[in-house]
DNA sequence: TTCCGACAGTGGGGTCGCAAT
DNA sequence: ATTGCGACCCCACTATCGGAA
């Protein structure tokens, strides 16, 4: 009979915060996509998310091609999908991660690659004791990387993070994430050994209304609705900003939005039905900053956080972000 | 006493499944 | 047939509270 597979564990999450300086740290590219804990045994290979959930259906092609060579093993991991330039896009890994069964043409249209980033145990004997170094290298010895699909990204400790992190940046990479070289992993914890630096794009938009709150928000409102200038003078949708205000600032907002309300969208397309339904529309005469980590396909701020107002601009002089 | 970590809650971009309309 | 909602994924962030320092 086939051996027991090693039961998983909630991965090591990392803070967020500037690269580490100093010795002692490791720097690793951050890469877009979905977490997972795989545990190999004999031919067997099981894929577990970040919140406890077995993965394995939705994957197919990680599963059949010797991931371990036989060995008993417990890795952390990311799935990704590459787009055409190589680089990993959650957006494409989007079609993936829902679907917990074999989907032959989505696997074809959508591939997917698993990175191997660490090691948790070998043969029944736990390494998440052993320091980062020790788990690299006892990694870089199985040879993953032989599997089909799957890959051991690199990782630097001749480079400073700062150098690693403008490296990420020419080439369009999520960000980096530096691990002190002797902490052991820490299941389940967001820990200070682990310190990831995501890329941000600071952006100048409208506002071009607001949606109410709901909860402990419900008295202020929930989320802004952004806008730019493109190059003929149009106001275009760019999405909306939710996060980054202190109770303060929402209310001050609100203060501000509220005289200028009016009933039509400012904006010079048309708002998504399902966007638009709750929005309350108001004179596009505020300029703020937001920060964004990219683009989604369809022309949005994919994570954007709200900075503050910028009084001092115009509207007119927003303009489209121009990086994907 | 102050500070830090964990947690809950709020918000965003998505896809899919299912129930209500 | 359409719509709305929840369940999962990714994520940023604020407020709160209890325990550590």
């Amino acid at each position: 009979m086939t051996a027991e597979l090693p039961a998983p564990v909630r991965p090591m999450l990392a803070t967020a915060g500037e690269p580490p300086a100093g010795s002692g740290w490791a720097f690793e590219f951050k890469w877009d996509g979905v977490r997972a804990i795989i545990g190999t045994a004999g031919d067997q290979v099981q894929l577990t998310s970040r919140n406890g959930n077995d993965v394995t259906l939705g994957y197919p092609e990680l599963t059949g091609i010797g991931l371990g060579g036989g060995r008993r093993l417990l890795l952390d991991g990311e799935l990704v999908a590459l787009d055409p330039a190589g680089r990993p896009d959650f957006g494409l890994l989007q079609h993936r991660m829902h679907v917990r069964s074999p989907a032959p043409e989505l696997q074809a249209a959508v591939p997917v690659q698993l990175y191997v980033f660490d090691l948790l145990a070998v043969d029944g004997a736990p390494l998440v004791h052993e320091p980062f170094d020790t788990r690299r290298a006892r990694l870089l010895e199985l040879g993953l990387d032989t599997a089909p699909g799957v890959a051991v990204p690199p990782s630097f400790t001749d480079v400073t993070g700062a150098q690693l992190l403008e490296v990420a940046r020419a080439h369009r990479l999520e960000g980096i994430v530096a691990k002190r070289r002797r902490s052991r992993y820490e299941p389940g914890r967001r820990s200070a050994t682990w310190i990831k630096t995501a890329l941000m794009t600071t952006q100048e938009i409208v506002l071009g209304g607001w949606t109410p709150g709901s909860g402990r928000r419900a008295s202020t409102l929930g989320a802004l609705l952004l806008g730019a200038h493109d190059d003929e003078g149009s106001l275009r949708f760019l999405g909306h900003v939710g996060t980054g205000f202190t109770d303060a600032v929402l209310h001050d907002l609100l203060g501000r939005l509220q005289p200028l309300e009016r009933r039509t969208s400012p904006f010079d397309e048309e708002v998504p039905r399902e966007y638009a339904r709750r929005a309350r529309w108001v004179d596009p005469v505020l300029v703020g900053e937001v920060v964004y980590r990219s683009m989604t396909h369809d022309g949005r701020l994919r994570h954007a956080v709200w900075r503050g107002l910028r009084p001092d601009r115009e509207p007119a002089e927003t303009r489209l972000p121009t990086t994907p």
